[in-house]
Formats: C-alpha cells, structure tokens, sequence
DNA sequence: AGGACGCCCTGTTCGC
DNA sequence: TGCGAACAGGGCGTCC
C-alpha cells in the first residue's frame, strides 16, 4: 500500500525520531530486499555514521549519512517503519535493523518482501538511472499537460506508471480520479484541457490531505472513496453501489454514476 | 506505446 | 469446519 503519502509520512517519522545518533550495528535478516549491495557493504557505509537528511521522490525514501553516501528504501506492497527502543522488541516480519547507541532501534518490516534498500551517492542522478518521472507533487501545470499530450491509454494506468509520474499507486489513483469524475478507463488523449487541470489540482488536493492525515484512509473525509473501497461500499456522493474492473491489472473501484466514460 | 499477463512473496479472505 | 485457491499491493520482464 505504500505511495507517496505513506512514503512521506515514514520520512517524517524519521526525521522525528532517528537523526543524529550514532548507528552502532546493522542487520540484514532478509539479504533478498537488497538492490545492488551487500549487508557487508551496507555496515561498512553506515556503521559509526549518524541520519543526516531525507528527501523523497516519488514512492522511494532517501537517507542521508553523515559520509554523504544516501540510503534508499522502497517499500512495496507492504512495508513500514518502526522505531523503538529494546531489541527484544524487533517487529515480526523486520527485514532490516538498524541499531543506534543506548539500545534505540529503526525496523524496516516488510511481511511480503517486495520493497528493497539499498545504497547511492546522488538521489538524483539515482531517479535518473531508474528512469522515475517528476514527483507528481513537484510538477507545474504546465508540464502535466504537456506529459499528457504525449500519451495515450487509460488515465489510471498513466497516474500509476512511475516512469511517467512518480508517486501514486492503485489506491490513491482510485481516490484521484473519483474526486475528478473520470472514469478509470478514459483515455487521456480524450480528456479537455479543463479535465487535465482539475485532475492535476486534484493530485496535490488528495495527496495532501491523505499526508495530513497520516496515510491513514480511516482518517479521511468520508466524502473521500478509500473509506468506502470495498465489497458493497457506496459512493459517499450519490449513495449508488461502487463498482469493480480491472485496469492495467489491477482491481480499479469507482463510481459507475459519477465517473463515466465518455 | 501500451495492454495483458505471469512472477515475486505471504497473510488474509473466499469458495466449496 | 477445513482445505486450497484466489487475492491484495508495487514493480519488472516478456509477449503481442
């Protein structure tokens, strides 16, 4: 479930709990989840280093060490964080400890081991080399219409494709494009100047306000979708059943009254 | 280019 | 009740 606000929601965590003590061990109890390194290089760049900053693009957090190297994370489907003190209180499903001094820890938990971590020099020049888009909270309005003129297949598939957009996933293009009427399968070629610029508004408007409220869908507006994403759930505008498709292959919900495709 | 699919991985939910 | 199948999610690779 991890996309872009959860990540940012993690990135503060970090920055309110983790920065500027010194890491005194780190553990890698699933070697699988790392992305070209080893847990030998990874103690070897980060043992004896603090947190110094963070910064994110997109669905990938980015941590760096006091020896300006950067540590990234990706979180998956399921990953998280949790800072604690006691190691006998590591997290089930904890991939990767690190340790700081008086016995405080960070867990990277990550039940279905699809996120992965590793290590880089530049975040940007990293974005450039994994060929992510611009943080769709960074990009002007300007140049989302003009990134939609060059595209063409279904909206939703578009706001989840990383390379085009970074940042948003299955369960916030759902929310987006509920709050714009468009209908999951419209086409952006087909879609007015007027609809790409609500829909670009609406981007920050709900990324912003899952951001505020933590990345937690039980704490949004009930006007919102994700409250209602389920079997049975009613569309909080016109009380209708919401409906189910697949899209790019994945389960798309959506208001078959309020976001038609036409 | 983009859609359809399978795969990774595992806890949870569904169907018989 | 109990079992296995299907599913969820993000990303990548392959085929068309």
């Amino acid at each position: 479930m991890p996309e872009l606000p959860d990540v940012e929601v993690y990135r503060r965590y970090i920055d309110s709990t983790s920065m500027q003590q010194r890491i005194d061990n780190v553990h890698v109890e699933s070697p699988s989840i790392l992305h070209e390194t080893t847990p030998q290089a990874l103690g070897r760049v980060m043992n004896n280093e603090v947190f110094h900053t963070t910064s994110r693009h997109g669905k990938y957090l980015f941590v760096e060490l006091s020896n300006e190297q950067w540590l990234f994370m990706h979180f998956g489907m399921s990953g998280k964080l949790k800072y604690f003190k006691g190691q006998s209180h590591t997290p089930d499903y904890t991939r990767l400890l690190i340790s700081f001094v008086d016995d405080y820890h960070l867990a990277y938990i990550a039940p279905r081991k699809l996120g992965r971590i590793g290590l880089t020099d530049s975040p940007k020049q990293w974005v450039e080399n994994n060929k992510l888009g611009p943080d769709v909270l960074e990009i002007s309005e300007d140049d989302f219409l003009n990134l939609a003129s060059q595209r063409r297949g279904s909206v939703k598939s578009w706001l989840m494709d990383q390379e085009a957009l970074a940042g948003i996933g299955n369960i916030y293009s759902d929310e987006i494009l509920f709050k714009s009427h468009l209908h999951p399968k419209r086409t952006v070629n087909s879609l007015t100047e007027s609809e790409l610029k609500q829909l670009h508004k609406n981007i920050s408007k709900v990324l912003n306000t899952a951001i505020d409220a933590d990345a937690d869908p039980g704490k949004l507006p009930s006007s919102y979708l994700l409250p209602h994403r389920d079997k049975g759930g009613r569309c909080p505008g016109c009380k209708g059943e919401l409906a189910l498709i697949k899209v790019g292959g994945r389960t798309a919900w959506y208001c078959p009254s309020c976001q038609v495709n036409s």
